[in-house]
DNA sequence: GCAGCTTGCGATAACGTTCTCGCAATCTGC
DNA sequence: GCAGATTGCGAGAACGTTATCGCAAGCTGC
């Protein structure tokens, strides 16, 4: 049953046991050629008779094609984003025929530039990136990829022509404000995560990712569709840290005139806001309301429910890799901008203050 | 720069650039062997100059080692165990020079069996499996694995001997079960996820998984030590899916005197505790009290915060691949049993009945 | 009954590495 | 200045596959 000799059977081996060349043994696994019924059957048999597995690593090399892609994410939790597209885009190549190697960027830019490398030198067949920085990537075009495809998810760097799957964050953040606006809101707050800066401010830092760029224009036209005000909108920009976004929480609430609803670019923030919010005695969705990016199980089941923009993350990743897939039969296919509709799902975590009119805190 | 020919440059493009033998190009690149420092340093330059980068698919067949580690897990999301393992144990990994290939069992036997196979036969040096059941796993044997080394996680399976890591939730739960009975808890439920039930049924399904059981018998051994007799205790096993699971909170909160807290063995069963007692407009650690099992950024933000058994994933994905490596590299080590410590973290769902006495519900 | 075609199979060359061997050239010791 | 050791390097085998090529049979057609 095993193999009589220390490591795993070859296809040697399998040849050996039916009586037949190494060449005759392969056409039979891989029926390709030419090989008389009974013998195929034959060499079957002595293949599962020795327990004998064909050596990936040996068979990637000779026909050029690994059968695995690479993943480099940003392993951020509370977005819920990385293990639901993770899962997604895993089960998606499974069922393509592809594994998945895996490597983490921790949404720094140098460790990305490696992580490609790696994953290169292994020679994936190609790439699903989650671009970390809207700048600076070089590594991301075709010259330093040799020609293997890719497709960045989630944000697309500047300036760089990439097959890319995204979602529509600005028209679900536009909706969202408007949706408060017609609850009554007329001050708005708007905590954008931002990268580079330290603490929070009041400036708007640059450069931002695309995905954040494109909530920031969201909030923005939806605002301006509300006829709110620009000096009604108080944004703050903040390092994605508990405690910075915490303290620009802290900040927005200790206006004169605070918000009376504060949307957050990710779910970073919004925990932020809740964290403040519980801390102060100030109850969601009456004392303060509260919309965010992405929706998750949490902030479905919590009292009150977190009224979110929510993306189809599982969607996305199934798309990267049904593209990469085709890319990667086709390598001349033109460059595909995908963009996915995003969904306002209202739940009580915005205020009616229609009905409930609003009550100045403190 | 980029290679001539259309494909990638080989160790033969580089020996040819640098005037030297394929053999001389492979001693100065992979520093072996005797080279003089002259033509290393060229062979050098040429490879940098060409854009070189080594195959690592043919070097990982001729030295017989992948530098790949497989894993197979189970991507369920509201346990926050998917995201934090994975992440940990691809950092870990990427650490001791190691990549990941994923693989996702969802919880089926047969799908974890193929994954483990699919990930063999790609030459994995080892594996980290969280196994999904208790019994049948001949996969998770030595004979299948061919020798490679494993080490499972947050599960052991029944009666094979392996290298675990895994977490004590026995006394985990324990402590938070005296730590309710302290502040004046005297009628307990437990919502326990179960394997291979529909809906929910107060009868113990058997096999269950290792880490369940922990729980039941910290549980247990929790109740007894605060001396609650059984007949205060309420079990109930649950499917693991949020109707279920809501289905089995209700039954629970139904009964003509319902617990005072609830503990639950995961957060999918702490998320329909939140949501059923949302809905019934019942205030979590007023009229319910409830914990459970991992902590999470959300059961830390809300208000109330959730009560926790704490388990340190990050740190248990970090052992698991540094044993494995050890295993890697050293193949004939023992097995091991590696338990690692809870911690109860207690915030404000659970309700202090010596301050705030109890109120019947409804 | 023989030219030409098909069938089945073995030998062998790749894929891109690492690494052992052997050989010429240089270096050491006395 | 010469035997023996050391140095530097090229030739070539091996890892386990796939896939081309060529050859000996057996088959067809006229």
């Amino acid at each position: 049953m095993a193999a009589t000799r220390g490591s795993a059977p070859t296809i040697v081996d399998v040849a050996a046991a039916a009586g037949v060349s190494l060449a005759t043994a392969s056409r039979a696994l891989s029926n390709y050629g030419r090989v008389s019924a009974v013998t195929a059957e034959r060499v079957r048999r002595a293949a599962i008779e020795i327990g004998y597995r064909p050596n990936e690593l040996a068979r990637a090399m000779r026909v050029g094609s690994s059968g695995t892609i690479g993943l480099v994410i940003i392993a951020d939790f509370t977005n819920a984003f990385f293990d639901r597209a993770t899962k997604s885009i895993v089960d998606a190549a499974k069922s393509h025929g592809y594994q998945v190697l895996i490597s983490n960027s921790d949404e720094d830019i140098e460790v990305e530039r490696l992580a490609v490398q790696t994953l290169l030198d292994k020679q994936v067949d190609g790439l699903i990136v989650v671009p970390s920085l809207a700048r600076a990537h070089d590594h991301l075009l075709p010259p330093a990829l040799g020609g293997k495809p890719l497709v960045v998810i989630d944000r697309i760097p500047d300036g760089v022509a990439v097959t890319s799957v995204t979602t529509d964050d600005r028209s679900g953040t536009e909706q969202a404000v408007r949706n408060a606006a017609s609850l009554g809101h007329e001050r708005l707050g708007f905590l954008v995560s931002a990268f580079g800066v330290h603490g929070h401010t009041l400036e708007r830092p640059e450069p931002m990712l695309s995905s954040v760029t494109e909530r920031v224009e969201g909030f923005t036209s939806g605002a301006r569709a509300a006829g709110i005000a620009k000096r009604n909108q108080l944004w703050v920009y903040s390092e994605d840290e508990p405690r910075a976004s915490e303290a620009a929480v802290s900040y927005m609430l200790d206006r004169p005139k605070p918000p009376t609803v504060i949307f957050t670019s990710n779910n970073d923030m919004a925990l932020a806001v809740l964290k403040v919010a519980g801390n102060r005695r100030l109850v969601i969705g009456r004392d303060i309301s509260l919309v965010t990016v992405d929706d998750s199980q949490w902030a479905a089941a919590i009292v009150p429910g977190i009224t979110v923009v929510a993306r189809p993350v599982e969607q996305l990743g199934e798309l990267a890799v049904s593209r990469l897939v085709s890319r990667i039969s086709n390598p001349d296919q033109p460059d595909e901008t995908i963009v996915l509709p995003t969904e306002v799902i209202a739940r009580e975590s915005v205020a009616n203050l229609k009905v409930l009119p609003y009550r100045e805190v403190d």
